[in-house]
DNA sequence: CGTTAATGGTGGCATATGCCACTAAATGAA
DNA sequence: TTCATTTAGTGGCATATGCCACCATTAACG
């Protein structure tokens, strides 16, 4: 086969979903841009709100996220004072994190504009199709690659 | 509305956009480590190579990524001798990008793990859901979000 | 021509993510 | 109780990505 003729990246799941990803993310990330949040920051200030004081591991797994990324990713809102952690008193390896009043304040300014910028793609490709690809993307996450322990 | 009742961030197009990246990026990174290589590495090899010893921009504009993070990207596979650049001789500003045999062999290795870990994705998701997920993947990276200039 | 504007990349800085080695704390077994 | 094991996080290091300011080159225009 020619290297001509060799199927584009459009073949790889990972490929297309990393490259759909930068791309959204660029949209979302402009329309959040006059809040100072990227929308990974917004994202994980509303997921810390709708938690109950939530463990970073808890945080973590509904992130699907590496709990040392989520610790990096935490410092610049701890930095900035939308954030701050707490050991929990009944088990001292826990740390639990809350949003500050400054954090609810600017978690507010961000949804305002995150609605924006999830209305204008749910405009573009339409609320059913929107719908269907959440959809489809939770069910990725939710899959279990281990080949079944025989 | 309570704080319990809040939808989680399952609404979120961008956050699942991103959450399915990661969990997926973790599998094809698991398959390919023995090779050395990120999935990400992989593929913008795998880029390079179908490309005709293209330009950065070029490169830049496929992944839809922007250019700078592309030659951050590109700095390890140059150290590791996978990847040289050259300047086209008929536009200086222009810097293209090729495999060198060393990045060509390992490429190869690479592209039998990526089948390994794309084969085991359509195995669980299946050939056409897999197909139709890339189809929808790629319309988002096609879109526009830019309002009509009225 | 020569000045101005547009194009293609680079480097610095910042966030996003992951892996690994290591520490502290809680659990379980002897 | 005491020691091995498991659990929850941290810090260091590396890649992934983006934005912005800046430089070199080329194209455009008067």
């Amino acid at each position: 086969m020619s290297k001509d003729t060799l199927p584009g990246l459009t073949l790889c799941n990972n490929a297309m979903l990393r490259r759909a990803a930068r791309k959204l993310g660029q949209f979302y990330d402009d329309v959040m841009a006059p809040s100072g949040l990227k929308a990974t920051q917004q994202g994980l200030l509303y997921q810390i709100h709708i938690g109950n004081e939530p463990a970073m591991g808890a945080i973590a797994a509904s992130l699907i996220m590496d709990l040392s990324a989520l610790g990096h990713t935490l410092k610049p809102l701890i930095r900035d004072g939308y954030v701050e952690t707490f050991a929990d008193p009944d088990d001292r390896r826990i740390k639990r994190v809350r949003l500050t009043p400054r954090g609810l304040v600017k978690l507010d300014e961000a949804m305002k504009l995150w609605s924006v910028a999830q209305q204008r793609f749910e405009d573009v490709v339409g609320k059913d199709q929107a719908a269907k690809l959440r959809a489809a993307l939770d069910d990725i996450a939710a899959l279990d690659f281990d080949l079944p322990a025989s």
